[in-house]
DNA sequence: GTGAAAGCGCTAACAA
DNA sequence: TTGTTAGCGCTTTCAC
C-alpha cells in the first residue's frame, strides 16, 4: 500500500539518493531533475517514512511531552501553546500522562523516550521527579515546568508563584479581609508551597498571623469534600484564597452548598484564568497564569537546548498576573447583617 | 549515549536475534538465557528503539490523532479517555491540531500518517472532511468522531445529537418556555444541524413556530460578541439554550453584561458538562456528553478495525443526558414584575 | 532453541 | 551534480 522512495525514484528516472536530496533540500539538485521528482512525488502521494528517516541519523522529528493529567485544562493550555509553535518546524508532538502517579510517570517516560525523540517537556506528577536518571541516560534534551522540583539544575519554565502568592494575598488584605482560608492542592508540590509563602510573608509584614491552609488535593471531587468538611466544623473565614483551578471549583461548590454569597457575605479569588471565570456571576477575581507565554518559553528553551547542547541551563520564571473583577469585595464593617442574612439563607433549598 | 540490542546481546553473551525474542516474547526462549538477558537489559536500562522495530515491520505502535483545537476541553477530554485505553496496550499517541483549519488539517493529517501510525483518530474542522482520500490511500484504519461528515461511510462515533436536542428543547418547552434563542456555534457542522432538527422536531410537535436561531461562531468570545450583537436588537427570549460548551459561556457573558439573572429573568441550558457548571451559582442545566464512553467506544472501534480489517463499518452513537440543575426554570406567570426588575439592573453597574 | 544474516526505508559518505 | 552503497536498530527468516 505505501509508496517508497523507491518508486518515486523510479518514476523521475532518478536514484533514490536524489529523492532525498530534492525532498530534504540537503542538497542542490539539477532544477529540471527536482522537478521530475516532485511531480512524481505529488502523483504517487509520496510522504518520506518519518521512523525510517530518524532512524537513519536524519534527526529525531518528534518532540515526547508528559503531563500529569489530560483532563486538566492547565496542563493541555499548556500544551497546545506549545504545539503551536512547535508545528510550524515540521516536528511532531507525542504525548502521555502520568495520571499523577510516579510508576506510570516512569513507564511513560521510558516509553516516550523509545522513540528517541529530540526534545521533551515534562511536567513532572511529584516533586521527587525520579526520572532525572532515565533522561539524562538518554541523552534527551529536555525542559521541566509548572512543577519543578526543589533542588533541580536543568532547564525549567514556571511562573513566579511566591509572587502570586503575594499579590493575591495583597489584594485580599488590602480589601481589608484578615480571616482568609487557603485552598492549596497540595503541600507536596513546591510550586504550591512557594504560593504560600508568598501569602505568609505578606500577613507576616502586615503583623498578622498566618492564614489557615487546607490541602484540597488534586481533582474537583476531592476538593468539594474537603472544603465542605471544614466549613462543617470551622469558623467561617471571609474570604477564601485558591492556589488552583480545582481548589478554585471546590471552593465555590462548597460556597454554594452553604447558600453562600460571593462576594457580599465571602470573597473568593481563584486561581489560572479561563473563559468560565468571566462568565459567570459574579465574574471571578483570579490570578491568571500566562499559559500562552509560558508555551513559548518552554520551546524556546527547548529549541535551544536542542540545537546547542552547551548553552547554560537556566531557569526561566513569568510573572502572573491579578486579574480584578467581582469576586473579591472590601470586608464589611457591619458583621451582624451578614451572619443573620447567613442564617436566614442556610435554611432554605436550592433556587427554584 | 544509546544502548542497542547489541550491547544486551553481548553482555548477556546471546545474540541480538535471541535478546528480540526475549524481550517481544515472539519465541520461546530457555529460560536461564532469558534471565541473563533481562538482568542485562535492566541494568543497561535498555528500551527497544520504537522507530528502528517499526521498520522492521513490527506492526506500528503508535496512534495518531488529529483534532481541531487543543484548547478546546471536549476535544482534550475525548483524547484523555482514548489515551487511558491505549496506554495499557504499549501504543503511544501523536497529537496534532488543525486549528479549525482545513489547508492546516490536511498538512498535519499527511504528518501524522507518514508515522505510519496503526489508527488513526479525526475529528473534522469540518464536515466537507477532504482528506479521505489521503488517509485511504496511506491504508491507515481510522475513526472518525464528534463531528461526522454528512455522507461518511466509515467508521465513526458520535452523540445522538437530534436527541440532545430534543432533550433540551423539551425540557424548556415543558417548563412554559416557548420564546427560546438557540445559540448554535455554526450551522456548517453536521451535528450542530442535527441538534438544530431535534429542538425544532419538538417545536413543530407542540405546534410552535421555529425558534430563533444564531450561529456564535466557534470560540468563546465571538460567541459572547455575536450573543451581545443579538441582544441589543432582540426581543427579550424567556430561554438560552447553547449547542456547544463555548456558546454556554457566551449566553453567561453575555446575560452578565445586561444584569440578567439566572433563572429569574432568563432560563440557561448549557452543552457539554463541565465542573465549573456545577460549581457556579446557579449551577447549570446541561446536555452531558459521554466523553469517557465516547473515548472507549472510538478506541474499541479502532482496535478492531485494526485486527481484524473486514470488519463491517459502522456507526456508533451515543445517547446524551440532560442533567437538570438549577438555571432552567418554569416560565413565571407574572410578565411585569420580571420587566420591572430588568429596568432596574440594566441602570447599576457590576456589582460591588 | 539459538546464531547468522537479510532487509525494512531512508540518508550520508563515497565514487564516478 | 548524480548514482551507488553502506548501514541506522531492529525483527524475522533460515540454517544449524
Amino acid at each position: 500500500v505505501s509508496v517508497s522512495i523507491k518508486d518515486v525514484a523510479q518514476r523521475a528516472g532518478v536514484s533514490p539518493g536524489t529523492v532525498s536530496n530534492v525532498l530534504s533540500g540537503n542538497r542542490a539538485v539539477r532544477p529540471d531533475l527536482a522537478a521530475r521528482v516532485r511531480s512524481a512525488a505529488q502523483t504517487l502521494g509520496y510522504e518520506p517514512d518519518r521512523a525510517a528517516s530518524h532512524l537513519r541519523g536524519g534527526k529525531a522529528r518528534v518532540i515526547a511531552a508528559l503531563v500529569p493529567d489530560l483532563s486538566n485544562p492547565f496542563f493541555t493550555g499548556l500544551l497546545a501553546a506549545v504545539e503551536s509553535h512547535v508545528r510550524g518546524e515540521g516536528l511532531n508532538i507525542i504525548v502521555a500522562s502520568s495520571n499523577g502517579d510516579p510508576i506510570e510517570e516512569k513507564a511513560h517516560l521510558a516509553a516516550l523516550l523509545a522513540w528517541r525523540p529530540a526534545g521533551l517537556i515534562v511536567i513532572p506528577a511529584h516533586d521527587d521527579f525520579g526520572c532525572r536518571a532515565l533522561i539524562a541516560r538518554a541523552g534527551v534534551p529536555f525542559v521541566v515546568a509548572d512543577r519543578v522540583p526543589t533542588h533541580f539544575e536543568g532547564d525549567a519554565v514556571t511562573v513566579d508563584n511566591v509572587d502570586a502568592g503575594r499579590q493575591a494575598a495583597e489584594h485580599l488584605v488590602n480589601l481589608g479581609h484578615r480571616n482568609i482560608v487557603v485552598a492549596a492542592s497540595t503541600l507536596k508540590l513546591q510550586n504550591i508551597r512557594e504560593r504560600c509563602e508568598g501569602i505568609e510573608r505578606v500577613f507576616a509584614s502586615r503583623g498578622l498571623g498566618p492564614p489557615t491552609l487546607i490541602e484540597v488535593g488534586l481533582d474537583f471531587d476531592t476538593s468539594t469534600e474537603r472544603l465542605a468538611e471544614f466549613m462543617d466544623g470551622a469558623r467561617q473565614p471571609t474570604a477564601f484564597l485558591a492556589l488552583t483551578n480545582f481548589g478554585t471549583l471546590g471552593v465555590l461548590a462548597a460556597l454554594q452548598k452553604w447558600d453562600l454569597r460571593v462576594p457580599a457575605d465571602i470573597s473568593v479569588l481563584g486561581f489560572d484564568d479561563y473563559s468560565w471565570m468571566k462568565a459567570v456571576v459574579p465574574p471571578l477575581t483570579a490570578i491568571r497564569q500566562p499559559v500562552a507565554d509560558m508555551g513559548a518559553e518552554i520551546w524556546r528553551k527547548l529549541r535551544a537546548r536542542i540545537h546547542r547542547k552547551d548553552e547554560p541551563t537556566a531557569r526561566v520564571k513569568l510573572r502572573c498576573e491579578l486579574v480584578v473583577r467581582a469576586s473579591t469585595a472590601p470586608l464589611p464593617a457591619a458583621k451582624s447583617e451578614k451572619s443573620e442574612l447567613r442564617r436566614k439563607r442556610t435554611g432554605s433549598g436550592k433556587a427554584a
